[in-house]
RNA sequence: GGAGAGGUGGCCGAGUGGUCGAAGGCGCACGCCUGGAAAGCGUGUAUCCGCCUAAAGCGGAUCAAGGGUUCGAAUCCCUUUCUCUCCGCCA
């Protein structure tokens, strides 16, 4: 959500900016300045009204104490009437912040002054590009072709036991896998992120605290009988952590790492796009959030993507970094890059981590605070980035290394999977 | 799942119808004291909204949440929710 005063000082800016996006906000914009107006006006005559009330009760009381009860009769229904009366003002002040902060919620973060304009990911930015393209043969293949022949992922099981898009990963797969969790867990330690374990199912509170509800309801998978969300991401455990509360200024950043498994229904995809490991509904992914200082958010922003950068350096993975257009930016982010590894086998790029500063959007939602040092307690900003989603690097590990004698395994993961080559 | 107890400020804890946003203590901050520290003394110490762009000031709301009784509710009633204890079940 953004913060209402934007739109009370300079609503044209406002709507400027959002054209960045492609997003058409004038009508909404202009309903909630009247709302806003009106909101306050109601809120006047409330509180002027309430305080009559409070009033009278208190000089009734006195009455009373001084003995002079029937004097107090006539102030008796003067109160009854002002109750009835900030009754209804009460009513209509409800129905319309109600309304205030339901269209509120249908405004998506201000990007950026750095977002490019743009409607789909033709129009990202690619910033910076790094690594070596691998020289494969004609023959290189997919991987979920070299996951069959090595036997170290079994989709048809998956599929049986589950369904689509439920992969199970077997043998030195598996293992291979875990090394990728320790060694992310590991490194981000190093960097100075905390570890986390956080719960796989959220509530409704704090799936609306990051902004899964209610703008993408139908992705979550839902347990009815306990009204309770698997996580798409740890991110929505991990940020709400801080949810509702206020924190110190010298407190930030804070610094959050978690791997969890990771569950998207991902309804409406379907074609070459999801092919092997390419789009599931559980994968595993270690995650880094930070609850930053908003003076210094950017900062923040940049530290974390070289901090991923530097993984897929390790990993010896080519890379690209792209800062997404407007049209292709998430509702809750105000700035985002992706970074894509290229796998060879497959002779595409593959998104495997995004990270975004989603400034207050989330902490406005959240009441995420801290208190500065002088004035009033501020919003604090909040980031976070995939480092890494597995499935995506885990394709390019495998199609990037393939050799005639098996699939080389990078240096760095030797002392995770006890292994150098997957044959 | 069954039975009981209870949710008050950063924490502990008092408060059973009026002057209670809430005693007292702890913690924290600042000041005094000290060679320095501890102790001691003093002062201050919730959040949100509005008047007003801001400070001061004023008004309103908040004692788990929602509703009700009453002129007036932290206090009485109802509902929901959460926590704790005991029993049951169980990784």
């Amino acid at each position: 959500m953004i913060d209402i005063q934007k739109i009370r000082e300079d609503s044209k800016a406002v709507i400027e900016r959002y054209q960045v996006r492609n997003f058409n906000a004038s009508d909404l914009v202009r309903r909630i300045k009247e709302l806003d107006a009106r909101r306050r006006e109601a809120q006047q005559e409330l509180d002027s009204t309430l305080a009559d009330a409070n009033a009278t009760a208190r000089k009734i009381g006195e009455l009373f104490k001084s003995g002079k009860r029937d004097e107090a009769e006539p102030l008796k229904e003067q109160s009854a009437d002002l109750k009835k009366r900030s009754k209804k003002l009460q009513e209509e002040m409800d129905a319309v912040t109600h309304e205030l902060q339901e269209l509120m919620t249908n405004l998506p973060m201000l990007p950026h002054p750095s977002v490019p304009a743009g409607n789909t990911e033709e129009d990202n930015e690619v910033i910076r590009e790094e690594g070596e393209m691998p020289q494969l043969p004609e023959s290189a293949k997919a991987h979920w072709e070299l996951a069959a022949r090595y036997d170290l992922i079994d989709f048809a099981a998956g599929t049986k036991v589950t369904g689509a898009g439920f992969p199970v990963y077997k043998g030195k797969g598996a293992v291979l896998q875990r090394a990728l969790i320790s060694f992310f867990l590991e490194e981000a330690g190093k960097a100075g992120y905390t570890e986390y374990q956080p719960p796989l199912m959220v509530n409704a509170e704090s799936a609306y605290g990051t902004g899964q509800l209610p703008d993408k309801d139908g992705q979550m998978y839902h347990v009815a009988s306990d009204d309770l969300y698997l996580i798409p991401t740890s991110e929505v455990p991990i940020t709400n952590i801080f949810r509702d509360t206020i924190m110190e200024e010298n407190e930030l950043p804070v610094k959050c790492t978690a791997y969890s498994v990771c569950f998207r229904r991902e309804a409406g995809s379907y074609g070459k796009d999801v092919r092997g490991l390419n789009r599931l509904h559980q994968f595993d992914k270690v995650e880094i959030v930070q609850v930053a200082h908003p003076d210094t958010s950017y900062e923040v922003l940049d530290e974390m993507v070289d901090y991923v950068a530097g993984l897929l350096e390790k990993l010896e993975l080519p890379f690209r970094v792209a800062r997404l257009c407007g049209g292709d930016l998430g509702f809750a982010s105000a700035l985002t890059y992706d970074m894509e590894v290229y796998s060879a086998g497959q002779k595409r790029w593959l998104e495997v981590s995004s990270i975004s500063n989603f400034e207050t959007y989330q902490a406005q939602r959240m009441k995420l605070r801290f208190r500065p040092a002088e004035g009033k307690n501020r919003l604090a900003h909040t980031l976070n980035g995939s480092a890494l989603a597995l499935p995506r690097v885990m394709a390019a590990l495998l199609e990037n290394n393939q050799t005639a004698d098996g699939i080389r395994v990078p240096a760095i993961l030797h002392k995770y999977t006890g292994f150098d080559m997957i044959q």
